[in-house]
DNA sequence: CCAAAGCATTGATCCAGATCAATGCTTTTT
DNA sequence: AAAAAGCATTGATCTGGATCAATGCTTTGG
């Protein structure tokens, strides 16, 4: 299962095998079955973590109770609650397993640790940081600029993968619709073509 | 005008007189009057900025040719179409001054060849991207999952500054909402306290 | 210094998407 | 295999914010 990551970074840099020893030791597998949190809401935010197997879901509970989705992450894609693992607060995302799937989790301290011992890591994260602010910056103007059927049509182009894995309510709400609203926007398009 | 550049990496790296010294050799003071563009959609994005005076906006035109405001810039921030930057593709956002404004830019090649010969510089960027990350998140949980007056509340309790700054219309356009509407909020909120 | 452009405000309507409600699937669970 | 829970769909209605339109106040630039 180590082996996803590693693809992973080699695709943006080049590491020697005795740096990827290093980190691989600095990290810890772990199985979570279906519906199992790997963080709640309140909780200290201990890991970054990297998917290798299945598909997690980040989410926010609002004052009226309602879910908010707020990614969803695949096989390669790294998730956690970012603000509070930096800044040490209490979680205020939950993150849960939509399927059973399998991670690495890094703590805070392994990954400073791999940032001082191997360079290309901390290259590797730039990288990531800078495609990830990218697309987060496309899905803001998205969100605030295009219509839901825009909105429904702009995922499907670009995460047709997440969209086959996860239940239709769940799209709704990463897209910040109602269930109703994006089955008849799926009804309407269904009979345009 | 170096100066503003300095602090803001002092505060989260330590770098050598040296390597500030290299840092400086890299880039391209210049000075924008207001109302004068630095990027149009269409050009080469060939800079990334960072604004030492003044303030900056970046916005996108749609399709029927609406304006979207996506980020305000002042003194101590960067700016620019980081995914033509990266992508080498034409800019799909104009950058243009709101007041007359000084900036230091930083080419491709400028900011590759600093990464590679001050370490400490890609970890400043490193914290930097993660900072704006956790921060976009949170515009876009807001964005998405928030009413107008919510969303209007939140911008001027993270971003006093620049509300005080800027012409109302254009933080309605960073907000997503009509100018009339914000005018409304503004009445409603104004006559409850 | 005056004309013109830009801006905020207010009023009157409109509409995309939310809300409320009911029905018939599929999955889970037992 | 039955009961229950979860999910997608469809219909009827409501509403927050958009749109259209008009007015007066500031800038700004010639």
């Amino acid at each position: 299962m180590f082996d996803v990551l590693y693809q992973h970074i080699l695709k943006k840099v080049n590491i020697t095998p005795k740096e990827w020893e290093f980190i691989t030791q600095q990290c810890i597998p772990k199985k979570v079955r279906k519906k199992q949190y790997i963080l709640q809401a309140g909780d200290k935010a201990e890991f970054s973590i990297f998917v290798t197997k299945g598909c997690l879901r980040s989410y926010s509970v609002d004052a009226a109770g309602e879910e908010h989705i707020v990614q969803f992450a695949l096989e390669g894609w790294w998730i956690g609650d970012t603000s509070a693992f930096l800044t040490n607060e209490p979680a205020s995302f939950n993150i849960d397993a939509l399927e059973d799937t399998e991670v690495l989790l890094f703590p805070s301290e392994a990954l400073d640790a791999i940032f001082d011992q191997v360079p290309m890591f901390e290259r590797y994260m730039r990288l990531l940081l800078q495609g990830n602010y990218v697309a987060m910056h496309k899905r803001l103007v998205s969100a605030i600029s295009t219509t839901a059927e825009e909105k429904y049509l702009r995922m499907q182009k670009q995460y047709p993968d997440i969209m086959q894995r996860v239940p239709q309510h769940m799209i709704a709400s990463y897209l910040g619709l109602k269930p109703e609203t994006l089955s008849r926007i799926r009804k309407k398009l269904a009979s345009e073509k």
